[in-house]
RNA sequence: GGCCUCAUCGUCUAACGGUUAGGACACCAGGUUUUCAUCCUGGCAAUCGGAGUUCGAUUCUCCGUGAGGUCACCA
């Protein structure tokens, strides 16, 4: 994809709360696009509805971008060569073009009641017909004030034009009405004022969400009327909620963004599962750095079907990217999820037990159950031998025989990872024990835990002291 | 109801009209002389239905069916 025209794109979001996976989604594609082709990548606010307006959104919106690693050129924090980036700022731009249309004849006041409008809303319905607004349409328009609302006079007609994800589409001229272009209370609607803004903002390819396909001849209407450049349009599927019936939505359970790095993803882990949801570079790849996508996005390969959001498959992409990491860049990813007893280790001892545990971690947030017991002293719980497999066969006797052949040859140890292996296989002579059996009992016996690294590096980490100790305290407490 | 869109394993997906329909997640079974959530090997599992075009259809066309969207002074 080298080569490209410098992209412009942008992600819009209207400030009504946390962003989720679905939004996301939509800017990361726009990023992507723009990235690719050295373009530049824009944030606009798009805050025209302020009743649904959600305090702290616009910092939240920027937080969950920031924390993904997706930057805008331009946007309400940096500004820009079309600033300001928020439409309610920008009032006095969407007026002027309004009057435009009102000058050549394609915009005029509302002259209804709401009720009225409900009245022939209701007419439709029952008559089985789509409600129609041009229908109702006046015969003399009075002149507008900049106080009413006002509609746009379309002009229907076919329309058949190219979407880049989704091909050629085509809608009748049913499709086509006298829409809203300026509210009541003064604001533009998001139909009359997102192709004013992209416009003058010189955005090239406009990408954005299913639901507004059926929209999108009424668009290509209003370019016409504006004598505006229609931009590149492409239409993303939905990213459908787990039962796979209706997109994914907040009410649905999506999740805010920044709650998947306080639950330990990494930001890498979601953009790689965020972009191969829905894409694929057709090859058999699955893991993507930022540098990859960048690189082989491609608008033409998104898929036309909507996608589930499948936490399992982003649950294995975490752990992968947790496993790929060099180790000194996971310690500073992991200071927010020690367990509280680690605040004070020793920083080397830190990275020794890390670098045990990063192949087991699928979340940053499993790490205290993975490393608690190099901490403090783990709570003895003889469940664990009790329902494992092959210990629950042994005596109480045989259990302290073997407990008591432990501790006698590790204490002979000189304790190094390979010096204790060495004294692990001869004790699994001198007892003629399987490994299963012995290996198990040692490590339930020093950890306490289900599951645990290595056994010969568990031991060396944790300190010949610590392992006498607790191997004699599991015995005492038979 | 009108209009629009979509349809391959349970899930995410690959396949110039010619493949034993491939890969990944999940699941299952083995292995890695301990556990295991790492790692390795293997297994299970799909072209929504019906016509048509063609020597040949997952792929093209039509008709069904199913799913979703839209028809706001919300975006």
């Amino acid at each position: 994809m080298t080569g490209m025209k410098p992209a412009r794109t942008r992600f819009a979001p209207s400030p009504t709360g946390f962003l989720h996976v679905g939004g996301v989604r939509t800017a990361l594609f726009s990023w992507l696009l723009a990235e690719q082709t050295k373009g530049q990548f824009i944030l606009r606010i798009e805050d025209t509805d302020k009743v649904r307006e959600v305090p702290g959104s616009v910092q939240h919106i920027q937080d969950s971008l920031k924390w993904l690693g997706i930057a805008w050129q331009e946007g309400p924090d940096t500004g820009g060569p079309h600033a300001p980036y928020i439409q309610s700022e920008r009032l006095g731009i969407y007026k002027e073009w309004a009057h435009k249309l009102v000058e050549s004849g394609r915009a005029y006041p509302d002259p209804y009641s709401p009720e009225e409008l409900e009245s022939f809303r209701e007419a439709a319905k029952a008559s089985k017909k789509p409600f129609l607004y041009r229908n109702h349409r006046p015969d003399t328009f009075a002149s507008w004030d900049g106080s009413q609302t006002l509609r746009f006079k379309s002009d229907p007609k076919d329309y058949i034009w190219t979407d880049a994800v989704m091909g050629e589409l085509h809608a009748g001229e049913e499709a086509i009405d006298d829409f809203v272009l300026m509210k009541a209370d003064g604001y533009p609607t998001y139909n009359f004022c997102h192709i004013v803004d992209d416009a003058i903002m010189e955005v090239t390819h406009v990408i954005r969400s299913q639901e507004f396909v059926s929209s999108v001849p009424k668009y290509l209407s209003l370019y016409e009327a504006l004598e505006l450049p229609t931009p590149v349009m492409a239409t993303l599927p939905y990213v459908m909620a787990i039962d796979g019936k209706k997109k994914l939505s907040k009410r649905d359970g999506a999740k805010d963004i920044l709650d998947y790095g306080r639950e330990g993803y990494l930001p890498e882990a979601l953009m790689n599962f965020l972009a191969t949801l829905g894409w694929n570079d057709g090859t058999e790849q699955e893991i993507f750095s930022r540098e990859q996508l960048i690189e082989k996005f491609d608008l033409h390969r998104v898929q036309k079907s909507p996608a589930r959001f499948d936490e399992q498959r982003l649950l294995w992409l975490n752990g992968q990217w947790i496993r790929n990491l060099e180790l000194d860049n996971l310690y500073t990813r992991v200071t927010d999820f020690w367990p509280e007893t680690a605040k004070t280790a020793d920083e080397d001892y830190k990275k020794k037990i890390l670098a045990l545990a990063q192949d087991r971690l699928k979340t940053l947030a499993d790490l205290p159950l993975l490393t608690s017991y190099f901490f403090e002293e783990p709570a003895i719980n003889w469940s664990l031998i009790e329902d494992n497999k092959q210990l629950k066969k042994l005596s109480r006797d045989e259990i302290t025989k073997l407990l008591h052949a432990a501790t006698k040859a590790l204490a002979a140890s000189d304790w190094t990872a390979t010096s204790i292996q060495d004294t692990l296989n001869t004790l699994l002579e001198t007892t003629g024990q399987k490994p299963g059996i012995l290996f198990s009992l040692i490590r339930i016996a020093t950890t306490w835990t289900p599951f645990s690294p290595q056994l010969n590096d568990t031991l060396a980490l944790l300190g010949k002291d610590i392992v006498l100790g607790r191997l004699k305290q599991a015995a005492s407490s038979l």
